[in-house]
DNA sequence: ATGCCGTGGAAACCACGA
């Protein structure tokens, strides 16, 4: 079973991107994230045509995530992370499906840092770690993938030096990110590849992906029963060559049945 | 060292992203 996530940075702007992506690696599950559409206007149809049933939490302008799945139909769990009633961005959505529990996350930028974006950054970290908890705690299979926005090592940046102030990279966003991490959850990339420089997003300026100035930020977090089904993993890069596509690569890994 | 590009929504610019 292959589980694949990525972020859209839009997904009606980048919708062929996404269906030709689709069709060429058929995940049989798919996280999405930045889907900046309101709720009625996520393209189900064109999904549905593709063959993917889906279940999304859209928001005007911003944010928004979905799972699709190529066979049964995503069970909801909930659509928002708990912790923060106040809390009104489309970030985070749960389901049930293929035997497992999947949660689509789009953690905050956090940027300009400090400052009150970069407190909401590691106030929702905060949310996500005590939620990811209860999870492991309830010894199901579990994904946690999606955008952290963290870049959690040295390894992951193409020009550490240069990110240190950054909110992405900050020492309190990585703290929070190991401290997630120490819970018992299996980073499936790292797992198989830990010493390789592996990215997942390039800048659209500056040409970033000609240079390979990337970061890796996309992440998938394996509870334990799943963590020992690994089997591969990795980034399909070739996706961000195209034309008009997202400034992310969709990533992916593969569980034994 | 830097939103230099890109999306979405409103308004012909602005917010936001990493």
């Amino acid at each position: 079973m292959k589980i694949a996530t990525y972020n859209v940075n839009g997904v009606n702007g980048h919708l062929p991107v996404l269906l030709r992506w689709l069709e060429e690696t058929k995940p049989d599950i798919a996280c999405l994230q930045e889907l900046k559409a309101p709720q009625e206007k996520f393209p189900e149809q064109a999904l549905l045509d593709a063959g993917y049933k889906a279940l999304w939490h859209g928001q005007k302008s911003w944010n928004g995530v979905a799972i699709l799945s190529r066979h049964d139909q995503p069970v909801e769990i909930r659509r928002v992370l708990p912790g923060d009633p106040e809390d009104s961005h489309s970030r985070y959505i749960e389901a049930s499906v293929g035997g497992i529990i999947v949660g689509c996350l789009y953690l905050p930028n956090g940027n300009p840092a400090p400052g009150p974006k970069f407190d909401y950054k590691l106030s929702w970290f905060n949310r996500l770690t005590a939620h990811a908890a209860d999870l492991l705690a309830s010894k199901q299979p579990v994904v946690l993938t999606g955008d952290f926005n963290v870049m959690p090592t040295e390894l992951d940046v193409y020009k550490p030096e240069s990110w240190t102030e950054d909110a992405l990279f900050r020492p309190e966003t990585r703290q929070a990110f190991a401290t997630l991490m120490a819970q018992g959850w299996t980073d499936a990339i790292r797992k198989l590849y830990p010493e390789e420089k592996i990215y997942t997003f390039w800048d659209y300026f500056r040409n970033a992906f000609g240079r390979n100035a990337g970061l890796r930020i996309d992440h998938f977090l394996l509870s334990p029963p799943v963590s020992h089904r690994l089997t591969a993993a990795g980034v399909d890069r070739q996706v961000r060559s195209w034309e008009k596509t997202s400034d992310h690569a969709p990533v992916w890994i593969e569980l034994s049945v």
